[in-house]
DNA sequence: CACTGTGAATACCTTCACAGCA
DNA sequence: TGCTGTGAAGGTATTCACAGTG
């Protein structure tokens, strides 16, 4: 079974989350010249079970060899073309507040192959500044990006006021994908993917955690 | 039942992951003046269907009144005792980096009532500078941050080989709660939790979903 | 009477345990 | 023999649908 009949039939959404840290897994492996590695140890570098991680590989295909294990360059390709990172993602941020400035110069995303094509804000006094070397643009030149760029995801990085405003100028230009920094609910079509990197909502949960660690310590110290 | 009780008895993971939205929503009802209102329209605003979130609060207790909805406020204070959001949760930031730097600049963890007590970078050439109107201070500050300002939750903002060295130093400091921006697994002891947040893991979700989207269309255009 | 709280049904995810193969 | 791939079992989360109630 090819990557893409996989990917038709459907990965479940908890795999595909996993698969880029198995895919960070096995690059470091391959630089430190590692070829075969087995479910067992792989497992232990990406932090999860091996059944799990078997079971997770098992959607994509067989890729593996029995008694032996995987062959780290190949099971990189694989897990590369199943997530699509063999065709570029260009991106585009919005919002060039303090998160977008850092999140500009942040040089992760050019590290996995996202290529930052544009900065933009809404701000007329914003736009024409150099922000990490780019100039940033208006938002109104989204549709030119989508056209002749091949923009395919938008960075939200606005207060929370303009999130709403700056998701519906991205799909309205054609972007499909969208990771929403700013705390707020987005309204979008269906077809268009958003996910949510939050702050506040973490430190919440380890707040919640914390709380209930201090219970727990209180009732049997 | 009380908050407590219900928090000793667990409430699932996925239910805690969702009462922050719950209780970001409420506070912009109470902004807007609204009194009371129903699991149809808070569900709505914090975008889940009602039935979960009738479950989820049902987890915490009974505050709902039948045939008209919950108390804005007092549905408010409910929450945010659950989540342990009724003491402070000092916080410090480890690695002033890019992201470090953004962070500390940050104005959502004050809004959301948590205090970053302490920014702290191991290089020696960086304590010392001023960032956001804060001095930097050495990581070998960290069991003395614990012990006098009650220090609770790390957050790892270092580059990915310093990582599991900031982490460390965190946990035998005495935190037990670590958010972590580095792209690395890191290990700590049970009692220790780690909440994980990785922009490129995001971004290589959504080329996934792009790619399926690109592949399903091409089928059925 | 409208809405909550919740058992029952369903869907999804993870773990177990072993058959099957190099 | 040693490891993968996978059915089956066990858990967890979500949705349904309605009894219960202010």
């Amino acid at each position: 079974m090819s990557a893409a009949a996989a990917t038709r039939r459907g990965v479940p959404e908890a795999s595909v989350a996993r698969l880029p840290g198995y895919l960070r897994a096995l690059t470091a492996l391959a630089a430190d010249g590692t070829l075969s590695v087995s479910s067992e140890e792989l497992a232990s570098a990406a932090g999860v079970s091996s059944a799990m991680l078997r079971k997770d590989l098992s959607h994509l295909g067989s890729y593996g060899v029995r008694g032996v294990g995987y062959d780290v360059d190949r099971l990189s390709s694989e897990i590369a073309a199943a997530l699509g990172l063999t065709q570029d993602w260009p991106v585009a941020i919005v919002g060039m507040g303090n998160l977008g400035r850092a999140l500009a110069a942040y040089r992760g995303f050019a590290e996995r192959g996202f290529r930052v094509i544009a900065l933009l804000d809404r701000d007329e006094r914003v736009v024409g500044e150099v922000v990490a070397g780019t100039r940033v643009r208006s938002t109104a030149d989204l549709p030119a990006l989508v056209e002749d760029d091949g923009l395919a995801i938008g960075v939200i990085a606005t207060p929370p006021e303009g999130a709403q405003e700056a998701c519906d100028e991205l799909v309205d230009a054609g972007v499909r994908s969208v990771l929403n920094f700013a705390p707020v609910v987005l309204s979008v079509p269906d077809e268009v993917v958003v996910r949510k990197v939050d702050l506040s909502t973490e430190l919440q949960i380890l707040a919640f955690h914390g709380q209930r660690l201090a219970v727990a310590e209180a009732v049997a110290p």
